[in-house]
DNA sequence: ACTATAGGTCGGAAATTTCCTACCAGTCAA
DNA sequence: TTGACTGGTAGGAAATTTCCGACCTATAGT
Protein backbone atom coordinates (compact mmCIF):
# COMPACT_ATOMS: atom_id res chain seq x y z
CA UNK A 1 0.00 0.00 0.00
CA UNK A 2 0.86 3.91 -0.30
CA UNK A 3 2.40 2.98 -3.58
CA UNK A 4 2.61 7.24 -4.59
CA UNK A 5 -0.34 8.77 -4.77
CA UNK A 6 1.47 11.49 -6.59
CA UNK A 7 1.49 9.20 -9.28
CA UNK A 8 -2.23 7.76 -9.07
CA UNK A 9 -2.96 11.46 -9.76
CA UNK A 10 -1.26 12.12 -12.40
CA UNK A 11 -3.74 10.04 -14.85
CA UNK A 12 -7.50 12.51 -15.82
CA UNK A 13 -8.92 9.15 -15.83
CA UNK A 14 -7.90 8.23 -12.59
CA UNK A 15 -8.69 11.90 -11.38
CA UNK A 16 -12.38 11.59 -12.62
CA UNK A 17 -12.68 8.33 -11.29
CA UNK A 18 -12.06 9.47 -8.01
CA UNK A 19 -14.55 12.29 -8.87
CA UNK A 20 -17.25 10.17 -10.04
CA UNK A 21 -16.75 8.40 -6.50
CA UNK A 22 -16.86 11.61 -4.62
CA UNK A 23 -20.30 12.32 -5.96
CA UNK A 24 -21.47 9.23 -6.61
CA UNK A 25 -20.67 7.46 -3.39
CA UNK A 26 -19.64 3.69 -3.96
CA UNK A 27 -20.62 1.91 -7.16
CA UNK A 28 -19.89 -1.33 -9.02
CA UNK A 29 -17.27 -1.22 -11.76
CA UNK A 30 -19.35 -1.82 -14.62
CA UNK A 31 -21.00 1.90 -13.32
CA UNK A 32 -17.75 3.56 -13.58
CA UNK A 33 -16.80 1.88 -16.89
CA UNK A 34 -19.68 3.62 -18.82
CA UNK A 35 -18.67 7.08 -18.34
CA UNK A 36 -14.95 6.30 -19.95
CA UNK A 37 -14.36 5.80 -23.68
CA UNK A 38 -12.50 2.92 -23.05
CA UNK A 39 -12.60 -0.63 -22.71
CA UNK A 40 -13.53 -1.78 -19.01
CA UNK A 41 -10.35 -3.72 -18.61
CA UNK A 42 -8.71 -1.01 -19.30
CA UNK A 43 -10.77 0.85 -16.13
CA UNK A 44 -9.92 -2.31 -14.19
CA UNK A 45 -6.05 -1.19 -14.75
CA UNK A 46 -6.92 2.49 -13.31
CA UNK A 47 -8.69 1.20 -10.53
CA UNK A 48 -5.69 -1.07 -9.16
CA UNK A 49 -3.60 1.91 -9.22
CA UNK A 50 -5.84 3.73 -7.36
CA UNK A 51 -5.97 0.54 -5.00
CA UNK A 52 -2.72 0.66 -4.14
CA UNK A 53 -2.42 4.27 -3.42
CA UNK A 54 -5.00 3.25 -0.95
CA UNK A 55 -7.08 5.92 -2.90
CA UNK A 56 -10.58 3.28 -3.10
CA UNK A 57 -11.40 0.27 -1.29
CA UNK A 58 -13.42 -2.45 -2.29
CA UNK A 59 -15.92 -4.47 -1.04
CA UNK A 60 -17.86 -7.35 -2.45
CA UNK A 61 -21.72 -7.51 -2.96
CA UNK A 62 -22.92 -10.36 -5.20
CA UNK A 63 -20.93 -10.88 -8.14
CA UNK A 64 -20.01 -6.69 -8.19
CA UNK A 65 -17.60 -5.17 -6.77
CA UNK A 66 -18.56 -1.83 -5.17
CA UNK A 67 -15.45 0.66 -5.14
CA UNK A 68 -15.63 3.67 -2.54
CA UNK A 69 -13.29 6.30 -2.02
CA UNK A 70 -10.74 6.31 0.36
CA UNK A 71 -9.64 10.22 0.76
CA UNK A 72 -7.26 10.01 3.39
CA UNK A 73 -3.82 9.61 1.44
CA UNK A 74 -4.97 13.04 -0.41
CA UNK A 75 -3.83 14.04 2.87
CA UNK A 76 -0.28 13.96 1.82
CA UNK A 77 -0.74 15.86 -0.69
CA UNK A 78 -2.36 18.32 1.26
CA UNK A 79 0.28 18.60 3.70
CA UNK A 80 3.02 18.81 0.84
CA UNK A 81 1.18 21.91 -0.53
CA UNK A 82 1.04 23.63 2.75
CA UNK A 83 4.38 25.01 2.59
CA UNK A 84 3.79 26.41 -0.71
CA UNK A 85 1.07 28.08 -0.20
CA UNK A 86 2.90 31.33 1.70
CA UNK A 87 4.24 32.00 -1.77
CA UNK A 88 1.70 31.75 -3.89
CA UNK A 89 0.02 34.52 -1.68
CA UNK A 90 3.04 36.77 -1.83
CA UNK A 91 2.85 36.35 -5.42
CA UNK A 92 -0.47 37.25 -5.63
CA UNK A 93 -0.39 40.51 -2.94
CA UNK A 94 2.28 42.15 -4.87
CA UNK A 95 1.04 42.01 -8.15
CA UNK A 96 1.22 45.58 -8.74
CA UNK A 97 4.97 45.18 -9.70
CA UNK A 98 6.08 43.63 -12.68
CA UNK A 99 4.08 40.42 -14.28
CA UNK A 100 5.96 39.62 -17.35
CA UNK A 101 6.82 35.63 -16.89
CA UNK A 102 9.40 35.59 -19.39
CA UNK A 103 10.89 38.67 -19.28
CA UNK A 104 13.92 38.45 -16.85
CA UNK A 105 15.47 41.32 -14.33
CA UNK A 106 17.50 39.94 -10.98
CA UNK A 107 15.50 38.62 -8.54
CA UNK A 108 16.57 37.84 -4.71
CA UNK A 109 19.35 35.57 -4.99
CA UNK A 110 20.79 33.83 -1.54
CA UNK B 1 1.49 26.41 -21.03
CA UNK B 2 -0.01 24.68 -18.09
CA UNK B 3 0.59 21.43 -19.30
CA UNK B 4 -0.56 19.20 -16.76
CA UNK B 5 0.81 20.10 -13.00
CA UNK B 6 -0.68 16.84 -11.54
CA UNK B 7 1.68 14.75 -14.10
CA UNK B 8 4.66 17.13 -13.49
CA UNK B 9 3.93 16.40 -9.72
CA UNK B 10 4.13 12.54 -10.26
CA UNK B 11 7.89 12.27 -10.11
CA UNK B 12 10.15 12.81 -7.09
CA UNK B 13 12.92 14.31 -9.01
CA UNK B 14 10.57 17.07 -9.68
CA UNK B 15 9.24 17.25 -6.51
CA UNK B 16 12.46 17.30 -4.56
CA UNK B 17 13.61 20.63 -7.36
CA UNK B 18 10.32 22.22 -6.22
CA UNK B 19 11.56 21.89 -2.73
CA UNK B 20 14.98 22.83 -3.29
CA UNK B 21 14.00 26.22 -5.15
CA UNK B 22 11.32 26.64 -2.04
CA UNK B 23 13.94 26.99 0.58
CA UNK B 24 16.70 27.85 -1.46
CA UNK B 25 15.59 30.65 -3.44
CA UNK B 26 15.99 31.40 -7.09
CA UNK B 27 19.29 28.98 -8.41
CA UNK B 28 21.79 27.71 -11.51
CA UNK B 29 20.99 24.91 -12.64
CA UNK B 30 24.18 23.00 -11.71
CA UNK B 31 23.33 23.96 -8.09
CA UNK B 32 20.47 22.08 -8.38
CA UNK B 33 21.51 18.95 -10.57
CA UNK B 34 24.64 18.28 -7.26
CA UNK B 35 21.94 17.39 -5.57
CA UNK B 36 20.79 14.51 -7.46
CA UNK B 37 22.25 11.42 -8.33
CA UNK B 38 21.85 11.94 -12.44
CA UNK B 39 23.50 13.10 -15.12
CA UNK B 40 22.95 17.45 -15.55
CA UNK B 41 20.78 16.83 -18.70
CA UNK B 42 18.15 14.35 -16.75
CA UNK B 43 17.86 17.35 -14.55
CA UNK B 44 17.41 20.08 -17.34
CA UNK B 45 14.68 17.88 -18.77
CA UNK B 46 13.22 17.53 -15.73
CA UNK B 47 12.88 21.60 -15.02
CA UNK B 48 11.65 21.64 -19.01
CA UNK B 49 8.66 19.39 -17.74
CA UNK B 50 8.33 21.95 -14.70
CA UNK B 51 8.46 24.92 -16.94
CA UNK B 52 5.51 23.94 -19.19
CA UNK B 53 3.65 22.71 -16.15
CA UNK B 54 4.27 26.63 -15.32
CA UNK B 55 5.96 25.43 -12.11
CA UNK B 56 9.30 27.07 -12.58
CA UNK B 57 10.20 29.94 -14.34
CA UNK B 58 14.09 30.92 -15.78
CA UNK B 59 15.85 33.79 -15.96
CA UNK B 60 19.75 34.46 -17.62
CA UNK B 61 22.11 35.31 -15.34
CA UNK B 62 25.69 35.67 -17.60
CA UNK B 63 25.83 32.31 -18.43
CA UNK B 64 23.68 30.54 -15.84
CA UNK B 65 20.43 30.43 -15.81
CA UNK B 66 18.41 31.01 -12.44
CA UNK B 67 15.17 28.67 -11.98
CA UNK B 68 12.96 30.40 -9.21
CA UNK B 69 9.95 28.54 -7.92
CA UNK B 70 6.02 29.69 -9.03
CA UNK B 71 3.80 28.45 -7.41
CA UNK B 72 0.76 29.74 -8.58
CA UNK B 73 -0.06 26.64 -10.94
CA UNK B 74 -0.19 24.76 -7.56
CA UNK B 75 -3.57 26.59 -6.68
CA UNK B 76 -4.97 23.95 -9.28
CA UNK B 77 -4.14 20.97 -6.83
CA UNK B 78 -5.38 22.84 -4.07
CA UNK B 79 -8.65 23.78 -5.54
CA UNK B 80 -9.05 19.74 -7.15
CA UNK B 81 -7.84 18.65 -3.81
CA UNK B 82 -11.16 20.90 -1.75
CA UNK B 83 -13.92 18.93 -2.04
CA UNK B 84 -12.26 15.85 -1.10
CA UNK B 85 -11.39 17.43 2.50
CA UNK B 86 -14.90 17.13 3.90
CA UNK B 87 -14.74 13.63 3.70
CA UNK B 88 -11.51 12.88 4.46
CA UNK B 89 -12.18 14.96 7.81
CA UNK B 90 -15.37 12.40 8.21
CA UNK B 91 -13.50 9.60 8.47
CA UNK B 92 -11.18 11.01 10.76
CA UNK B 93 -13.62 11.70 12.90
CA UNK B 94 -15.20 8.28 13.26
CA UNK B 95 -12.11 6.11 13.90
CA UNK B 96 -9.66 8.46 15.86
CA UNK B 97 -7.14 5.61 16.41
CA UNK B 98 -5.70 4.72 12.89
CA UNK B 99 -2.96 7.41 13.08
CA UNK B 100 -0.53 5.38 11.41
CA UNK B 101 -1.30 7.30 8.73
CA UNK B 102 0.79 10.08 9.06
CA UNK B 103 4.23 8.31 9.96
CA UNK B 104 5.49 8.97 6.13
CA UNK B 105 6.23 12.68 5.90
CA UNK B 106 8.15 13.67 3.15
CA UNK B 107 9.78 11.60 0.27
CA UNK B 108 12.61 13.66 -1.08
CA UNK B 109 15.16 11.13 -1.55
CA UNK B 110 18.07 10.59 -3.92
C1' DA C 1 -27.04 -28.72 -14.26
C1' DC C 2 -26.54 -24.74 -17.67
C1' DT C 3 -26.32 -19.84 -19.13
C1' DA C 4 -25.50 -15.06 -18.44
C1' DT C 5 -23.36 -11.44 -15.97
C1' DA C 6 -19.50 -8.97 -13.33
C1' DG C 7 -15.01 -8.18 -13.23
C1' DG C 8 -9.77 -9.86 -12.61
C1' DT C 9 -5.77 -11.17 -15.01
C1' DC C 10 -2.81 -12.31 -18.96
C1' DG C 11 0.04 -11.26 -22.96
C1' DG C 12 1.16 -7.86 -26.26
C1' DA C 13 1.29 -3.51 -28.98
C1' DA C 14 1.94 1.25 -28.88
C1' DA C 15 3.01 5.32 -26.72
C1' DT C 16 5.27 7.81 -23.25
C1' DT C 17 8.84 8.62 -19.70
C1' DT C 18 13.33 8.48 -18.03
C1' DC C 19 17.88 8.30 -18.33
C1' DC C 20 22.23 8.45 -20.77
C1' DT C 21 26.30 10.09 -23.85
C1' DA C 22 27.36 13.02 -27.21
C1' DC C 23 27.28 17.47 -29.08
C1' DC C 24 26.21 22.52 -29.68
C1' DA C 25 25.57 27.51 -28.45
C1' DG C 26 26.47 31.26 -25.54
C1' DT C 27 29.34 33.63 -22.12
C1' DC C 28 33.35 34.88 -19.36
C1' DA C 29 38.22 35.40 -18.70
C1' DA C 30 43.03 35.16 -20.31
C1' DT D 1 41.28 34.93 -30.03
C1' DT D 2 41.54 30.65 -27.36
C1' DG D 3 40.02 28.34 -24.03
C1' DA D 4 37.01 26.90 -19.96
C1' DC D 5 32.42 26.81 -18.19
C1' DT D 6 27.16 26.71 -18.22
C1' DG D 7 23.39 24.52 -19.76
C1' DG D 8 20.08 23.20 -24.05
C1' DT D 9 19.21 19.86 -27.50
C1' DA D 10 19.65 15.38 -30.28
C1' DG D 11 19.22 10.65 -30.58
C1' DG D 12 18.67 6.35 -28.59
C1' DA D 13 18.17 2.55 -25.09
C1' DA D 14 15.50 0.90 -21.46
C1' DA D 15 11.78 0.97 -18.57
C1' DT D 16 7.16 2.13 -17.63
C1' DT D 17 2.32 3.27 -18.80
C1' DT D 18 -1.71 2.68 -21.24
C1' DC D 19 -4.70 0.43 -23.82
C1' DC D 20 -6.68 -3.70 -25.97
C1' DG D 21 -8.89 -8.45 -26.94
C1' DA D 22 -8.95 -12.90 -25.04
C1' DC D 23 -9.46 -15.55 -21.27
C1' DC D 24 -10.63 -17.11 -16.47
C1' DT D 25 -13.27 -17.28 -12.06
C1' DA D 26 -17.20 -16.46 -9.32
C1' DT D 27 -21.87 -15.56 -8.66
C1' DA D 28 -26.97 -15.29 -9.95
C1' DG D 29 -30.87 -16.90 -12.06
C1' DT D 30 -33.38 -20.46 -14.46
Amino acid sequence: MREDVFAALASPVRRQLLHLLLDGGSQPVGRLAERFDMARPSVSEHLKVLKDAGLVAESRHGRERHYRLEAAPLMEIRDWLTPYERFWRERLADLGTVLDDMEDRDDDNR
